[in-house]
RNA sequence: GCCGAGGUGGCAGAAUGGUUAAUGCGACGGACUGCAGAUCCGUUUCCUGGGGGUUCGAUUCCCUCCCUCGGCUCCA
């Protein structure tokens, strides 16, 4: 969202989104499994792009690999090293001297004199000061290492994000995004990393830290597990109202992920939101665009030309996701209260009512156009079983009528009855 | 213990030093319907964690306490 309103607002945007694709749990697991953990790492990578294609998530322009870019985090630890800010300790680990950095803490509020030792991780043997920190782990027998001045191994956590934008970013870049549970230590080392390599500050012009999904009061992290239920959810309530839900609190605020709870409220407002859009775009699919009628009602033409300006002066006030829905939601009910009229109007009145959608297809992703189309056979199927129902209704029958409309239900298919016919709906079309 | 993010109606979740504190879900009532659903209209007066303070006025600013979540340096 953010990088498609940069967009939208005539902002160059280049978006790296980082992959660790190699740590001590996947060498584990990958150990458990008897593959290759690099492997293992590729088949995860693919398993959350295709969930973040189909959820729209489309603006990152790249994903590097950490292990591709070993001779920039060699180069870089070379560079500290030579610069003193780092050493290598015997089992042929370096590590960042911390105490050499002073603005370190700056970020998260942290006092490096404060800190608890050894609070959730075992204080590693080798280091000279217990906050210092590894950007090169020794080899262990058996797991990928690289060679190195300092021996073989391979890289540690902090150091693979600053190689990575050094080279693809360089030296500065204008917004690191990630979730506020990285901000002490990972965000706090890549600063420290970066400026001690460059002698430039600040690495990054702006942070910004997403609130957590909290589970059942407990964030939703991949360290736990117990992130599976995204496919899930995507699968049940299409990715448009799983956007929604997610779009549906400032990115600063912690959002309450209730299971029984949460997904069909925003499938239901989802849906309420999309009616009168889809009623505009069945009638422009129906007759085109150019179609003759009436025109717009001169309040109507300035609102709809109104709402996008407003739209973006809300998201411009710090990417005020709830307060742009809650625009739309207005939009909705004005154009609910006009709905008998629709039929009415002509196309470039419709396509003005559907500029605020517009909007929101463009910024917030929300209404794109079915990437999962019913099948074909659908679209053959159904219209003849509605018009047999149809039929049913009409003589009377209306234990066959309702029998049809069981039928589709198990397929799936919704059935409404409307004033002027019956539309039907495939799930996980939006 | 220290650092950070939060605490708003039944639920989710915005906003603001000032007349009725958005929006959505849910609930209730009505219209429509053979029924159901969807849709549309309306209602939902008692909601800003506790206690102090500043102010004519605090949910908003200050202090303090309580609670929830995250972090405390090789989990990423």
């Amino acid at each position: 969202m953010v990088a498609r309103a940069l967009r939208r607002w005539g902002y160059r945007v280049f978006y790296v989104q980082n992959v660790t694709n190699l740590d001590d749990k996947l060498i584990a697991r990958a150990a458990q499994e008897g593959i290759d953990p690099l492997a293992l790492a590729e088949r995860h990578y693919l398993g959350y792009a295709l969930a973040m294609e189909r959820l729209g998530v489309r603006s990152v322009n790249y994903y590097p690999f950490a292990t591709d870019f070993v001779p920039e985090i060699v180069d870089q630890i070379g560079r500290l090293v030579a610069a003193e800010r780092a050493y290598a300790a015997p089992d042929g680990s370096v590590y960042f001297s911390v105490a050499k950095f002073p603005d370190y803490g700056r970020l998260s509020g942290q006092r490096v004199e404060a800190l608890r030792p050894g609070a959730r991780v075992e204080v590693e043997k080798g280091k000279r000061a217990p906050e210092d920190f590894a950007i090169w782990k020794g080899a262990t027998p058996g797991e990928p290492s690289w060679p190195s001045p300092w021996g073989p191994g391979r890289p540690g956590w902090h150091v693979e994000d600053t190689a990575m934008t050094l080279r693809l970013l360089g030296d500065q870049y204008d917004l690191h995004g990630g979730g506020l549970d990285l901000i002490f230590p990972h965000h706090e080392a890549e600063i420290a990393l970066a400026e001690s390599t460059t002698g430039h500050a600040p690495l990054v012009g702006y942070w910004m830290h997403a609130g957590m999904l909290e589970l059942a009061g407990e964030k939703m992290s991949k360290s736990i597990g117990n992130i599976v239920a995204l496919d899930p959810a995507i699968a049940s309530v299409g990715p448009g109202a799983l956007r929604l839900y997610y779009l549906n609190a400032h990115y600063r605020s912690p959002i309450a992920f209730d299971p029984a709870k949460s997904l069909p409220e925003a499938r239901e407002a989802y849906a309420r939101l999309a009616q009168p859009l889809e009623r505009i775009e069945a009638i422009v699919e129906r007759d085109g665009s150019d179609r003759p009628g009436a025109d717009l009602p001169a309040d109507l033409v300035r609102e709809a030309g109104e709402l996008p300006e407003k739209l973006d002066a809300a998201l411009s006030d710090d990417f005020n996701t709830r307060e742009a829905i809650a625009l739309l939601f207005g939009w909705a009910r004005r154009l609910a209260e006009v709905s008998g009229s629709l039929e009415g109007l002509a196309g470039a009145g419709l396509l003005e009512l559907r500029a605020p959608y517009d909007w929101a297809r463009e910024v917030l992703g929300l209404f794109e156009r079915g990437r999962n189309p019913p099948e074909e056979g659908w679209a053959r199927i159904v219209p003849v079983a509605i018009a047999a129902r149809a039929r049913a209704r009409a003589r009377g029958d209306f234990a066959e009528a309702d029998r049809i409309r069981t039928e589709l239900a198990a397929a799936g298919i919704e059935l409404e009855d409307e004033g002027t016919g019956t539309r039907w709906r495939a799930p996980e079309t939006r």
